[in-house]
Formats: structure tokens, C-alpha cells, sequence
DNA sequence: TGCGCGGATTGATACGTATTGATCGGGGAT
DNA sequence: ATCCCCGATCAATACGTATCAATCCGCGCA
């Protein structure tokens, strides 16, 4: 909390001075506003005193006059520069930066809210306020701090959809629901009737969402909702051999996966199937909501890749139209998946 | 550069106005610092006030009045989050934010700089003073912008020696002398006479570092000044069988490769020593001088790593002394490296 | 009783900018 | 000559905070 060292910089009362001018007016030549007109002669003075002085506007001063300050927030809950699993966040960012850069914003990362005592509220209260606005980003982030920003007005943008009971809050989202139905209409018509949908246990709104599509998609196909089953996994400890065999014994012939960051209710879907000689896609078809493990010499996935990178340049986009123009800005905005062909999924055999 | 939308947020005068004190009165109770006493009741209503209004202090008026507004900025050349080559900075990178955290302040990155036009003074000028002072990164950023902000007094730190003449600037870099010298040294021991060290045609300082260590090395070995050749390279193109060919011809045994990001140079050495029917080790030895290659299965690179997450952390630490206790603080650091034993080098063989 | 002392509080000020309403001066129209 | 208008400039002000000098008050001591 200490006072800055260094010399001080000059002012612009300094280069009114050295142009023969006020400070006013040097701050007319500065804004370059088309309204006010400023004759060609002391333009020139006072830009060539600004180069000589070697004048940079203070920033600060410009925000406490409620300016822009061209800065955009990027609060994360993990560290944005993570060093193991760093594929998950990373696409995010580089759309994030990206399109900050090109709209001419920097960006400010709050790493001291995060790991110090977690929470957007942590040190003085609301960390945020040093940006103009802010990208939200992260599984974890609390609900209860997304309604005091609301409610605070503080403009931000939050990456994933987010619901809060009697609040607005913008958000950018991947649309789950659309191919999730095209694949429930797609195994309808490879012969699947009664198809499982494997929620995280977190019961967060993108598995809602796919759990909406999956409804719309056997709708859709004419299968009965009676024939939907939807469990819960919060990793691999819950996904034994005995579960799967269950759920096939109970006549299930395709699973639906909600992917988590390691996907490791995925993979260990995989393990218990082939410990317990479920063949997949042959007597199991399974498919991953979203992104899959990596594909290997044998298995690519089906499944459907979430745009991050174009979902970190929508949300700074989201984000600015929100400051620039808060009336006439949408509020959330959704983006859609491209599939991805794999072979997991087959058509059904009868026996 | 529009004014910010929103409700305004609360303030020490409504804060004081609630409490029935004193703008003056709030702002100590704010700031506790230990010699300014303050009558714990009041001190109560004044914190009940700020919980109840949810008051959260206003960072561009602190750093109007001067204060540290506790953020540093981080400045490099190339985007921040790349998609490719991204190994190179990123461990930088994560010393960085991770020491930036620990010390409670946030990461500014300018992103907006970079790209746009280029250089430190693209924007209004010195877009840096939205922190507190600033981490550069990054081989090719100019010395005349580095010239710049020294005379500006603007606080920051380079990461990577660069000394230019007449100004003390400060930075982070590691030790390449020593462990150049070392290896020389051993090669010394193996047999070799003469060495040949390979630079990067850019001419930059961490090159003069090796070739300092060499000479040194080759001192305390004592070997002949006269056995040492010193050549340039500017990638793969300039690296064919018959430059090779020619070393060995000349009696050269042993080649130290200065490294670059993509260590163009040393695989197009290793391939057209292939070409050429020079074996490595057997026929010549080879040597990275930093980060080499990766390893393959018959393949590991001797060479030093450079210990980048470290030099990321000590970059902050430097930094945040400087703007903390400009006087007591020292201008450089240097961070030592680890050998990396590989089987690229060999004793020397009679023939 | 008077005096001084020190703890607690406050009024006033400066930080550097953007903006507004006012001022100034000159030229065209009446 | 008078008036008006417009382009160009300026003086003044507000933004929210930290800090310094000043004030106020109660109490112990001479």
C-alpha cells in the first residue's frame, strides 16, 4: 500500500503549458472527438509538445472519471496457466485472448482472488472492479458470488450456462441439446429403444440440457419416455463391472455420457464393459455427450466437440456489447457443436 | 472510451454518512495501519456500514492518489496463450502467475499492444501504466523500447539478460557460463581439442554468455584459445552435409549448439551429420547449450535445462522488491541451471 | 483553577482527467 | 454601426481516495 517511486510523470496541465494552452484543451486535442472543433495550429503545438514531453495519458485518472479503461477481467477458479490437464481450460483463453486483442482490450487475471482465499470476494471485497468488465470461467465458481454480481450490476460474462432463480446473468454456452437429440434420433434409427444417459453427479445445468435433449430426441423418434433411464457417476469409483452388466441385463443397448474434465466416468464405463465382456459397440453402443477421451488406434469415440476457442471469442465479444451498448446487447448466447463420426456406436442386434 | 454503465457503487462519504463520522474517519479504519489509533466502537459502526452497503474501495482513486494498485503487468511478444510452440514460454508463464498470486497481486496481460501495432508505446503511449510494473518476455522485443521505459523510470523486469549501454536494466536470466564452461571442461577430459560452439546469428547476449563460457571452460581445461571455433546459424537452412563435412575435416570433434525456440539449428546438425556419415557421438560430439530436442528411444541430448518455472517466480520476486524497496534491491538475478547427462557426447577417438 | 498532553476525529487538499457552461473575438447580415 | 452567431478556447468542477494539519475533548498534574 505503499506510494509508487520514480519520477513523476508529466501531466497534461504540463503540456498545456509548454503549448501555450489549458489543460482543457489539451484534453479536447487528446479525445479527438468529432463534436468539438479545435483549430489545426494548436493541435499541433500540443502534439508536438506531447512528443516531447513523452506524455502518456494516466489511466487511472481516466477511471475515476467512470472511463473505460479498456481492461477485461478473467477470473478462473483453477490457475489459467495450469501445468498438469491444461487442455481443458486452454482453448477457452485463446479465444479469450484472441478476440480481447483484436477488440483492443487487455486482460487482467485475478490469480490473487483464486488460490489466496478463494472466492470473487475475497481480498478488499470484489477484486473485479479494477477490470471495465469480466470473463467468468470454471466448474467450481460460486453460486451465491454470481448473484451478488448481479445484483451489484457489475458487468460480466460467465463461460457455461449458468441458471440463477430470479436473476438474468449472461452467459455463453455450447448447445447440448440439439445434437443430443440428433444422436438419440440417430440410435432410434440404428434400432436402440431403451438408451441410458450417464449424468455427472454435480446435477449442474449442462446435464440438464442433455438430459433435455435426450427427451427431445426419443420424442422426436417416437420412442417412449419410459425407456429413458438417466443415472448419476462421480468418477470412476462408482462404475464397476456389476453396474454395467445391470444395466444391460436390464436391456439398456446404448449409453449417453456426460463428460467431466478427465472423463474418467468415460473411461471407466470402458474398463467395466470390457472386464465384464460387454463388447462395445456391439453389445453396448456408447457415445460421450461432448468432448471424448482421446481417440486410440482401435476406438474413436462418437461423441460431439464443444467450439472453445470460438466460445472464449464469443463471451469478449458478449462481454463488450455489454459495456458498450448494455440496451441493445443480448444477454446469453449460444453456440453449436460439431459431431464427431466414431465407432462407438452400432446398429442393435437382436438375439 | 464511453462512460461505464451500472448503478454506482457505494462510497467512503456514504459509508461515513451511515456511520455518522467522517469521510477522513473511514478511510483510516480502511487502511489499519498500526500508528494512526482509532476507537475500536467506531471502528464497529464504520465496518457495519461497509457490510451492509456492501462498499468495495474504488482502485482507480488509490491509484490516482498514487498508491499500488497491486497488479503487474506481463508483456510479451508473442500471444500469450498460444496454440502451437506453446512449451517454450508457458512454464515462464506459470512461475509467473504462480508467484504473482502468492504475493497478492494481479496479472495484467497486454494483449492489446501486441498484436495491434506492435511495441511497448503502440496505443496512447506506454500502455503499461495500468500496473503497477511489468514483467517483459520475449526474444524480440526492442531494445529501443526497453531504452525507453529505463528512462521513463518505469518499473519492470526482463526476463533473459539484455544489457544496453549506458542504462542499468533489470532482469532474469539464467547462468549459462558456468555449466558451459563445465562441459567444456568435460569434453576437455574426453579428449577433445577443438571445439566448435554454434550460435545463433541473432548475436544476442545470452550467446556472448556461452561464448564467455567456453572460453573459460577451455582456459581452466587448458586447452588452446586457437582450438576454438566460433560459427553462426540462422536455422535449418544453412546447415547442410558439407558444412559438416568441413568441421570434421578441419579436426573439429566436439560441437556446442546454442539453442533456439524451435532448435532448428541443432536437428538440421543432427540430420546432415546423418547424411554425411558422421555418427554422433562416435565421430562428433554434440551439446546443447539449453533446452535440447526432445529425447527419442536412442536419443538423449546432452545439454542443461534451463529452470523456467523458477526464473518466472524470481522475475515476480525481483520485481515486486523493486516497486516495494526500490533502494535495497538488487537490479539482476541469475538462476542456476541442472545438467542433463545425455549420450550425444563421447571420449575422443585416436584414428 | 489553569495548563498541557495525548488520543480521537475531522476539514481541507491534491492526485490527473473529461466535460460543461461561459467567454472571447471576428465576420456576415441587417 | 449594431447585432448575432459560430468557431475556438478556457475556467471551473467532479470523480473517490489518502493524508496532513488542525480541532476537540477529557484527564492528570501543578
Amino acid at each position: 500500500m505503499r506510494k509508487r517511486a520514480g519520477p513523476r510523470r508529466p501531466t497534461q496541465v504540463e503540456i498545456a503549458q509548454r503549448a501555450g494552452v489549458s489543460q482543457a484543451t489539451v484534453s479536447l486535442v487528446l479525445s479527438e472527438r468529432p463534436g468539438v472543433p479545435v483549430a489545426e495550429e494548436t493541435r499541433q503545438r500540443v502534439q508536438q509538445a506531447i512528443e516531447e514531453l513523452g506524455y502518456a495519458v494516466n489511466p487511472a485518472a481516466r477511471a475515476l472519471r467512470g472511463m473505460s479503461v479498456k481492461t477485461i477481467g478473467l477470473y478462473t477458479f483453477e490457475s489459467v496457466f495450469p501445468v498438469d490437464q491444461r487442455d481443458f481450460y486452454h482453448p477457452f483463453l485463446v479465444g479469450v485472448e484472441e478476440e480481447a486483442a483484436r477488440l483492443g482490450y487487455d486482460l487482467l487475471l485475478f490469480t490473487s482472488a483464486n488460490t489466496a482465499h478463494g472466492g470473487v470476494y475475497a481480498r478488499g471485497r470484489n477484486a473485479l472492479l479494477k477490470a471495465d468488465g469480466c470473463v467468468l470461467l470454471g466448474r467450481h465458481i460460486s453460486r451465491d458470488d454470481l448473484t451478488n454480481l448481479v445484483d451489484e450490476g457489475f458487468p460480466f460474462v460467465f463461460i457455461g450456462r449458468r441458471d440463477i432463480e430470479g436473476t438474468e446473468l449472461s452467459y455463453v454456452a455450447p448447445d447440448y441439446v440439439a445434437p443430443t437429440a440428433a444422436l438419440v434420433e440417430e440410435l432410434a434409427a440404428l434400432g436402440h429403444r431403451r438408451i441410458l444417459l450417464l449424468r455427472q453427479s454435480d446435477g449442474a445445468e449442462p446435464g440438464d440440457d442433455r438430459e433435455l435433449g435426450l427427451r427431445r430426441g426419443a420424442e422426436a423418434a417416437g420412442l417412449s419416455q419410459d425407456d429413458l433411464l438417466v443415472e448419476y457417476s462421480s468418477g470412476a469409483g462408482d462404475l464397476g463391472t456389476d453396474r454395467v452388466t445391470g444395466w444391460v441385463d436390464d436391456g439398456v443397448t446404448a449409453v449417453l455420457v456426460e463428460p467431466s474434465e478427465d472423463n474418467a466416468s468415460g473411461l471407466a464405463l470402458a474398463a467395466a464393459a470390457e472386464a465384464a465382456g460387454v463388447r462395445i459397440p456391439d453389445r453396448l453402443s456408447v457415445a460421450f455427450l461432448g468432448s471424448a477421451p482421446p481417440p486410440t488406434a482401435t476406438r474413436i469415440w462418437t461423441s460431439f466437440e464443444i467450439p472453445r476457442v470460438e466460445i472464449g471469442r464469443a463471451a469478449v465479444q458478449l462481454l463488450v456489447t455489454l459495456l458498450e451498448d448494455a440496451e441493445r446487447s443480448p444477454l446469453q448466447l449460444v453456440v453449436p457443436c460439431t459431431d464427431v463420426r466414431g465407432n462407438s456406436i452400432s446398429r442393435v442386434v437382436r438375439r
